[in-house]
DNA sequence: TGACAAATAAGTCTGACTTTTTCATTCCGT
DNA sequence: ACGGAATGAAAAAGTCAGACTTATTTGTCA
């Protein structure tokens, strides 16, 4: 997670951030600089700063003699970090869980094939290693092990692809599979179906086998959508 | 495009943005705050902000008594649309290009998937009139027409898919077939199976063949990627 | 080695001032 | 009397300058 007290600004977007994005200010609210700064208690330079943070994610916009004004949610940054775990700790939470299993199911099928055309062979000995932790954490409630080794596994393999844009989404996915493990699904042991198929990935990435590795993962994708009940393509 | 002089710090975002990001200034490199607020003659707070917009987007990190560090490539928030522009602008064009087919390549049929799924009716017009206003522009040289067609055409698809985080996607996409139109490949008529793929996609998602909207998509996306003689998955 | 002190650069606050944009009023012409 | 253009005032963000605070690092000395 990301420092928690970078500044009196970072408390301020700690409150405002999660508010906005749960839609509590709705879209076309306008804000003034200075009533937020008396509310929160902190100088308007503080505010401004926090204002101008909230601007580069578009989720609110600033014009002279109007104030702040909220943006509507398609114009929000959807890809930011922060906006992510914002939504994620919100009343948006499943429906925003629902967006980045989607993603993930398209993503990750192409990065695994990626993956096996260019691990190094560290990479690939990561994985298998994940690979075998979460076997070896499959059974008898060991989730926190499991979970260690399985956001691993998704990590590597997305770092593997070699393309930059999919490696980033790495945090992402780890929020996602931490947040299955605490919240919603998951109260018992995992899927031994999902755990053999990352196993198999594991062994088709390492040999090299990109068309093997897109469709197991592809698999294991669609194990994920399944569990939020969403149509599986 | 979004405004170009939205205040004294977005001026200065508008130079240090595309300097951080070319890598001007090397990962590890320390600015200072005080200086970069007399190089860009303005004053500290308006440097302030600016700081703190980079800092949100993870291109670099604040902290006291050190300066302003610059983050890592492997820690930028590389979906932001601004830091994209920027990378686009500069040096890193072609690798960045890279990136943005490869995810296109990636999205793109799955979000085709979905919208056979769940356009609406408004959105099945729209798509097939982009797709014949490709096939009206796609020759004598009207590359301009038909870019036009070919932007709405695919984020048509990505909105149509229903998922907020594809959807947010249309921008990206809209930038790299522009850029593919301006500068690098494209100086004769497009491809006329490209353009037949595309009315076969229309189709496709009128008729709710999400299967066949996929498949087709992929291919699309598969002479993207060997336009910029990427190997085909 | 550890504690303490100095230096440093970001962080914060305040108040005065500027600039842009909007809204309401007024004034003119038809 | 009505519509529209010009004018003025108000409102809120934007900018600046200066003083002060605080955390962190570095270096010195016991």
């Amino acid at each position: 997670m990301t420092t928690p007290g970078r500044g009196l600004h970072g408390r301020v977007l700690d409150t405002l951030g999660p508010a906005i994005t749960a839609g509590e200010y709705p879209p076309g609210s306008v804000l003034r600089t200075d009533e937020l700064a008396q509310h929160f208690e902190v100088s308007r330079s503080v505010m401004r700063e926090a204002v101008r943070v909230l601007e580069s994610m578009h989720l609110v916009e600033s014009r002279r003699r109007v104030g702040v004004t909220v943006r509507p949610k398609a114009e929000w940054n959807v890809y930011d970090p922060q906006v992510i775990r914002w939504r994620l700790a919100g009343a948006d939470r499943p429906h925003q869980l629902r967006s980045l299993t989607v993603l993930r199911s398209a993503i990750e099928p192409v990065a695994a094939g990626l993956a096996a055309r260019s691990a190094t062979a560290e990479q690939c000995a990561e994985l298998t290693e994940c690979a075998l932790g979460m076997v070896a954490n499959s059974r008898g409630h060991q989730l926190a092990g499991y979970l260690i080794h399985d956001v691993a596994f998704h990590r590597t393999i997305l770092t593997a692809s070699g393309n930059e844009m999919f490696a980033r989404l790495g945090d992402v996915v780890a929020e996602v599979l931490s947040g299955r493990t605490h919240h919603d699904v998951m109260f018992e042991d995992p899927d031994p179906a999902a755990v053999t198929l990352h196993v198999k990935v594991a062994e088709a990435v390492r040999e090299g086998d990109a068309a093997r590795a897109e469709q197991l993962t592809r698999e294991i994708t669609v194990g994920a959508l399944q569990e939020l009940d969403i149509l599986a393509p």
